[in-house]
RNA sequence: GCUCCUGUAGUUCAAUGGAUAGAACAUUGGUCUCCGGAACCGAAGAUCUGGGUUCGACUCCCAGCGGGAGCGCCA
């Protein structure tokens, strides 16, 4: 017999099964299964209590007749407690079953995988060419990829779309500072980006002392639009240029895109927005522009959605709708996901609103769309994050220092570390720090920067959990053992510690379950932070190599399932572990 | 003006309508011949205000107050 994986729908479906042999109850009775505090048992079943309330009912003499109508069980005991709670203990011979049937990475993986896989496209990080990327781009990236490898690690097909913007405004503005200053592309030194960066910053300026610049970068932009082959080449190597700046960041961060179909990839795609929309009269003229209104709703009736601007040209909107129908009709997309900003929640319901009517006036399935939307990064005076002389902090900048504050941790405490390893370590743990710190507060949050918190070692920080990891591995080197070994002839866990940390293991379902709901890392770090602080306190107080070798075993069972939950629940953070540190 | 988000210890953050609101940092007291002290154990300290719904509210609703954002040709 094997033991579930998540017991919740088990116990879910114990409960609803067995009330339908009791009178009182019907099929409207939802259990209400949870995970219980700990003072309480293991599980809670809360539902007795509104069904009693809606029946009329006595909550707890209902509640004690459900239990009386329970199987008996070995694998728990059940108490009915408070107004009507129904507690399940779990039993130690169920836990222990429980982490060696599951406990190891490869039988966790096996075991979370959905029987329904879906194709999900999430289309995150996003940067404009012709400009760095900056710590504003961290959350989109950080969160998308990390939403991408919880969605994958259940099975699920991912497209990695990075939808950069490489068709907009700034290429007009761009170009003329580059015609002006007869700047060439093509020796631009070791930093090319930042000499783009500076250029677009004197185009910026040009524009707005100067009307006729202003004009000039516009008829640069509708050049480049209309195929002119200079600017068309000069846009090509603005593109490669960037993009090998951001190359090298997201080879830091371990993220890797399946695309990078950037806007100009859907140029020729923009007129079948206009004229599709227009027959299916979603979109109507307005002041010479083609906007489309919702009147059903209270704010989008009267706010438009521009889809092409009374110049004729295109916009993001545009853009965002020809993408959503290429990845419904090429891609066979089931799921779209955009991790942005929230400032941008205005343009996505307005997307889904309009791709809604558009989808189904064509008679095409609309794929499940999800705007994943984060908080700003903020300064200390609670405004958008720059520096002191108005720029934007370098996401690059702030990479090398973490790996730089993180090297010297790794060399002070060890000082003969040969200076390959010490990069290698930092890198793990400072940018480890970097995205934890940004994973671990709920994403809808504004985010008040501080090189403090997202450097930070100690407390509920990455390095804390690759600590409790590579303690687990010293163990099994100490033993000259493996954390995947077997280890059959373990007793049940029995003291206070083992229990505590088994019935944290069994969490774990419940935990990724959540963070998939909600598409939101930040239950999966806090769960990682409790398992790794229950591992300490057992590891504290219980001598892992005893003698006796039932209790050794048990106890070696428990270290290499908790590596084995540490070690996956980083990794779908994007987060990776150390042997040694 | 309209709309949305947000308000929790000194600070930064948790909490699916569920039982005594949970951590970290900082403050403070301990553990130290221990299998890695980047650790462990303890103390002190909080739900903006006022109503309402509910058996039960940090959570939902209404009204204030404070902070932030969006609102026609940027993305």
């Amino acid at each position: 017999m094997s033991t579930p994986f998540d017991l919740i729908p088990t116990l879910d479906n114990l409960l609803f099964e067995t009330a339908q042999s009791i009178d009182e109850f019907s099929d409207s009775f939802v259990p209400q299964t949870r995970s219980a505090d700990e003072r309480f048992g293991d599980f809670q079943a809360n539902g007795v209590l509104p069904y009693a309330k809606r029946a009329g009912i006595n909550p707890r003499e209902l509640a004690q007749k459900l239990i009386d109508a329970l199987p008996d069980s070995e694998d728990w005991t059940i108490e009915l407690a408070g107004p009507g709670f129904i507690n399940f203990t779990l039993s130690s011979r169920f836990l222990l079953r429980w982490i060696m049937e599951h406990g190891t990475a490869k039988n966790l993986a096996k075991v979370a995988r959905t029987k329904e896989p879906e194709h999900v496209v999430v289309d995150y990080s996003s940067p404009n060419t012709a400009k760095q990327m900056h710590v504003g781009h961290i959350r989109s990236t950080i969160i998308g990829e990390s939403i991408a490898r919880i969605l994958q690690y259940q099975g699920h097909k991912i497209t990695r779309d990075n939808h950069l913007g490489d068709w907009g405004t700034q290429f007009g503005i761009l170009l003329l500072a580059i015609k002006e200053e007869k700047v060439s592309l093509d020796n631009l030194g070791g930093d090319p980006i930042a000499i783009l960066e500076n250029l677009y910053r004197h185009g910026n300026a040009r524009i707005k002392e100067e009307e006729y610049a202003l004009l000039q970068a516009r008829q640069e932009l509708v050049k480049l639009q209309d195929g002119d082959p200079e600017n068309l080449q000069l846009w090509e190597k603005i593109r490669d240029i960037s993009m090998s700046s951001f190359l090298k960041i997201y080879e830091l961060l371990d993220v890797r895109f399946d695309h990078s179909l950037g806007e100009s990839f859907y140029r020729d795609k923009v007129d079948e927005v206009y004229s599709s929309l227009s027959d299916h009269k979603i979109c109507q003229e307005d002041d010479g522009a083609l906007v489309v209104f919702h009147p059903e709703h209270k704010r989008f009736a009267k706010q438009p959605f521009i889809i092409r601007k009374s110049d004729g040209a295109s916009n993001y909107a545009t853009t965002d709708l020809a993408t959503l129908a290429y990845r419904q009709k090429d891609w066979h997309a089931d799921q779209v996901i955009y991790v942005t900003d929230g400032r941008q929640r205005d343009h996505f319901e307005q997307l889904f609103l309009t791709a809604s009517k558009w989808f189904n006036a064509d008679d095409v399935k609309l794929p499940k769309l999800d705007h994943v939307w984060f908080g700003t990064i903020l300064g200390d005076d609670n405004k958008a994050i720059k520096t002191r002389d108005g720029q934007p902090i370098k996401l690059i900048d702030l990479l090398e220092e973490a790996m730089k504050r993180a090297a010297e941790m790794v060399r002070q405490k060890n000082a003969e570390l040969p200076e390959d390893e010490v990069e290698k370590r930092a890198r793990i743990i400072g940018l480890g720090a970097v995205k934890y710190a940004d994973l671990s507060q709920d994403r809808t949050l504004d985010y008040v920067f501080s090189w403090e918190k997202m450097l930070a070692m100690q407390g509920n920080t990455a390095p804390y959990l690759q600590y409790a990891v590579a303690r687990i591995h010293s163990i099994f080197r100490k033993l000259n053992s493996l954390p995947t070994d077997s280890f059959t002839s373990a007793r049940v866990p029995e003291s206070d510690p083992e229990r505590k940390l088994s019935r944290k293991l069994l969490f774990f379902p419940l935990v990724l379950k959540q963070a998939t709901r909600e598409l939101k890392p930040h239950f999966l770090c806090t769960y990682l932070y409790e398992l790794a602080t229950e591992f300490s306190s057992f590891y504290n107080q219980e001598k892992v190599m005893v003698d006796e070798k039932d209790t050794r075993n048990l106890r070696l069972l428990l270290c290499a399932s908790t590596q084995a939950v540490l070690t996956t629940g980083l990794g779908l953070l994007g987060i990776e572990t150390l042997e040694e540190m």
